[in-house]
DNA sequence: GGGAATACGGAAAAAATTATCCGTATCCGA
DNA sequence: TCGGATACGGATAATTTTTTCCGTATTCCC
């Protein structure tokens, strides 16, 4: 089993919300418990493309950070169901933002991604050669630390 | 250079937004440079145990992206600068929420990663063993794919 | 000359995540 | 018996991300 060398450094919110969704398929397994789907191979059915370790894997992990938990019913054959945690919920509304945004790029998000499959060069198209600037350099952050 | 063999597929927003902001060091970046620190060796000082390599990588991406835009002086030594987009901007909303978020959950997390370390034996607790229920199944997404 | 400042990219190595393959278990039906 | 249903973990391989190391350039100062 795999056990990581470098430690992470969790000192903003963000990096710490990242850490607990950030898997590959975290954020549909969350969407997709709040719809409705619990059972383990219907996430599967659900996410054709993903392997089933890799949901095992993420499934756990969100229930190690208390986003999910998981029901285990005792019968033949095993049946275990999901369900998102109060603590799960409190995420959604995140969650919803971050989709909502994510939403209307994608249109745009794609024909990047299109024109970058294509030509492999799209550097530069924002850069802008400056005069000399006479903005007077406001006080960094990098000075403080 | 890498060159990645398996495409992803952005079908709902979060996966695009994960996209853009998903690398180690964006969010930090994107605060940083939302806060004025805006030239390569301030980010650098600003997050010291970043390799400089990634950084540079990864604001190319915010910049493919255009939540960044970089602007090049001519002058020697070499001078450059990075703004967030109007685009950029956008996305401050929902990154705050996400930090908001994270930083809620914060002390709960470290106490977790900590207790994680220790025993690596924290499956389980969330586990529940339950009778037969006579909850009715609902519809689920499973169904209709 | 060497070291400091500035900025940054290719190549290769190391670390981390994801995927594949093997295995565990029971029940039911062809 | 075999294949389907259910759920899931260890080991290993493949892929991806991050890191290290090499290199490019100019100017200034000791």
């Amino acid at each position: 089993m795999y056990e990581k060398k470098i430690p992470k450094n969790f000192s903003c919110g963000m990096a710490v919300l990242m850490e607990i969704i950030g898997g590959k398929w975290k954020s549909y397994l969350i969407y997709l418990i709040n719809n409705d789907v619990r059972r383990p191979a219907d996430l599967q059915r659900a996410i054709p493309s993903a392997s089933r370790r890799v949901l095992d894997l993420q499934l756990r992990e969100l229930e190690f950070h208390g986003i999910i938990k998981r029901v285990i019913y005792p019968e033949m054959p095993p049946k275990v169901e999901y369900f998102l945690t109060p603590f799960g919920e409190s995420m959604l509304p995140v969650v919803a933002a971050m989709e909502a945004w994510g939403g209307e790029y994608m249109e745009t998000f794609r024909q990047l991604m299109e024109s970058k499959k294509k030509s492999m060069l799209t550097d530069g198209e924002s850069v802008e050669i400056k005069d000399k600037p006479v903005i007077q350099r406001r006080r960094t952050l990098a000075k403080a630390v």
